[in-house]
RNA sequence: GCGCCAAUAGCUCAACUGGAUAGAGUAUCUGACUUCGAAUCAGAGGGUUGAGGGUUCGAUUCCUUCUUGGCGCGCCA
């Protein structure tokens, strides 16, 4: 039981003698931005006196009077009725036993028994991952890291679109360049892919099959078609692989249309929700949530992208999910009404799906923005990105700024100044504790940690005891950047505690082997954070 | 024109989801290595939270009207 969870039984045991019926979940401690208030204080008395007719003063008052004082050294009301509590510090103290005792699975939330699916990603095979979706990824990602570790089931998915124009685009490029590799006086038409990638695909594949594919005829391009997509898709895999994000399902497109499953659920569970209007068959969205009527079939025949993707996100709650999640570029976003309709006419809730929109990246070089462009082949890759600013700058750039942020990316500035990013300030706050244990190994850590008493020291261990609700709360708003913000400021406490500190001191080994707990307690923290965010931790630098 | 997202220190971003004196980094200035790693620390300056109105004990946070910017508004995905 953490201290939190402590003070809110205390309370809640307070508040029985009053008819208020407050969950343990209605009862918020609240860490204290000012020492001269405490280390914890709650408003309860603030929001809850005029229900019973009190002032929250007054109430407050009464409050501190029944509360249990047990660890407790004291207790205050200030302002306009804050209850603030003051802790004894053995109380502080022992926090750090337990941290060392759970080790990684310190933060680790209880089991939610709640099934989450995450999609995300999902690019078309057509070309290098470009910025947008290196952002996309380590948002992603680390959401599932997030959730994973507060105690929700999760699945990462990549849905693969393996069918429609985007990858017959593909084809048609692969084959012009085939073409013009023997020497063929073909020009790429301006809608096809433009991207050196393309050029390299098909060296490639001149290379296996030499000129047996000449022949421009269906088969070929079919042919090229699955070539194409295999490549294309093998080093997008391979890509996200070495940005450390990793997929649990991959589901094809052409998976979903088999058998003619589109056509039946279309026929089977959408019927009364289609009319046919020029010869095309529209979805009565605005039924429900959205401002247009979609089209799923083309006059001629065709789906539109929306009609297999609404019987992929069926497929994926016939699985058995409890919420599915995806994240999508911002420019997506009048994607979102029309998916949750669709869902809302089969009978489930709008709720069970929701959509973390992450929003554009403009790239900026030399001043100027520049367009990225999957068609063109303009931009930076995400392998180039890696490789000039690395994986752990990326992601912590990514992941420290909210989804919903707009953001620049300046990539001199980022390629130039890669050693200031705020990651390495973290990295190395873990680099120097695990530094101070090497040196130590032949002293004995005291677990009871009785000889802490500096103020450097009982902020740091504050500090670490809000990692576990910081964990739950990144999970629960899917807001990886919370964590990201958090070791910032464990970093910029260990820091402050190292330089006020000395933690060896050989003719002091009772004070050093307490300091010696804590130093190892915040190298978990630091660690399990990082890990969060698929950010490593080094040891050294 | 309609819709979605945003606007906080010179710049890049936070603010525990409605709490007490709005905080970090960066840039500028001042100090600190004979000691566990100076990729660090301590300190200074820097704000009408885009503007107005509302909700209440209390608003950067919620509602509303503007302004500015990004993105959507296809029988593309």
């Amino acid at each position: 039981m953490n201290i939190e969870e402590t003070l809110k039984l205390k309370i809640q045991s307070a508040l029985k003698g009053y008819n208020l019926s407050l969950e343990l979940s209605d009862i918020i401690i609240e860490n204290t931005k000012n020492k001269e208030h405490g280390d914890y204080a709650t408003n309860v008395a603030l929001k809850s006196a005029s229900r019973l007719g009190k002032k929250p003063r007054d109430f407050a008052l009464e409050l501190v009077e029944v509360i249990d004082k047990e660890g407790i050294e004291k207790i205050e009301v200030a302002g306009p009725g804050f209850i603030n509590f003051f802790l004894k510090k053995d109380t502080i103290n022992s926090a750090i036993s337990m941290i060392i005792a759970k080790g990684d699975d310190y933060g680790r939330g209880e089991k939610k028994n709640k099934k989450i699916n995450v999609e995300f990603v999902s690019a078309n095979p057509t070309g290098d991952l470009h910025l947008g979706h290196a952002r996309i990824a380590a948002v992603g990602d680390s959401i599932c890291r997030v959730y994973d570790f507060a105690g929700y089931d999760v699945d990462r998915e990549y849905y693969l679109n393996n069918c429609g124009n985007q990858v017959a685009t593909l084809a048609m490029s692969l084959n012009i360049r085939y073409h013009q590799l023997f020497g063929e006086k073909v020009e790429l038409p301006e809608d096809s892919y433009h991207a050196h990638d393309i050029i390299d695909i098909a060296t490639e594949f001149k290379n296996t099959y030499g000129d047996k594919y000449l022949d421009n005829s269906k088969e070929t391009l079919d042919f090229m078609m699955e070539y194409g997509i295999e490549k294309e898709f093998e080093k997008i895999k391979r890509d996200l692989e070495s940005f450390r994000t990793s997929f649990d399902i991959y589901t094809k497109e052409s998976d979903v249309r088999k058998d003619n499953h589109v056509q039946d659920v279309l026929k089977n569970k959408f019927a009364k929700y289609t009319y046919v209007l020029d010869g095309a068959t529209f979805l009565k969205t605005t039924d429900f949530l959205d401002d247009k009527d979609r089209p799923v079939v083309k006059s001629d025949g065709q789906f539109t992208y929306l009609m297999p993707d609404i019987a992929y996100h069926l497929d994926k709650l016939s699985r058995g999910y409890d919420l599915l999640v995806d994240v999508l570029g911002a420019d997506h976003h009048g994607y979102i009404n029309r998916m949750k309709s669709a869902l809302m006419m089969q009978g489930y809730s709008k709720d069970v799906l929701e959509v973390e929109l992450v929003q554009i990246v403009r790239l900026i070089k030399d001043g100027k923005e520049m367009k990225m462009s999957k068609r063109t082949g303009a931009g930076i890759t995400l392998r180039e990105l890696c490789e000039d600013v690395g994986v752990d700058a990326v992601r912590y750039f990514f992941v420290s700024r909210a989804a919903s942020s707009h953001l620049d990316f300046d990539l001199d500035l980022a390629t130039e100044k890669s050693s200031s990013n705020p990651v390495y300030y973290a990295q190395y706050a873990h680099a120097r504790l695990c530094n101070v244990l090497e040196k130590s190994s032949d002293i004995e850590i005291d677990l009871s940690a009785k000889n802490l008493k500096e103020p450097a020291e009982v902020e740091l261990i504050k500090c670490l005891l809000d990692f576990p609700r910081l964990v739950e709360t990144s999970a629960a708003n899917r807001e990886p950047n919370l964590i990201a913000t958090y070791i910032q400021r464990l970093a910029g406490f260990v820091h402050a505690f190292y330089s006020e500190c000395r933690v060896i001191d050989r003719d002091n080994l009772d004070v050093t082997s307490s300091r010696l707990a804590l130093v190892k307690a915040c190298q978990i923290v630091l660690k399990n954070a990082l890990t969060l965010i698929g950010v490593s931790a080094p040891k050294k630098m």
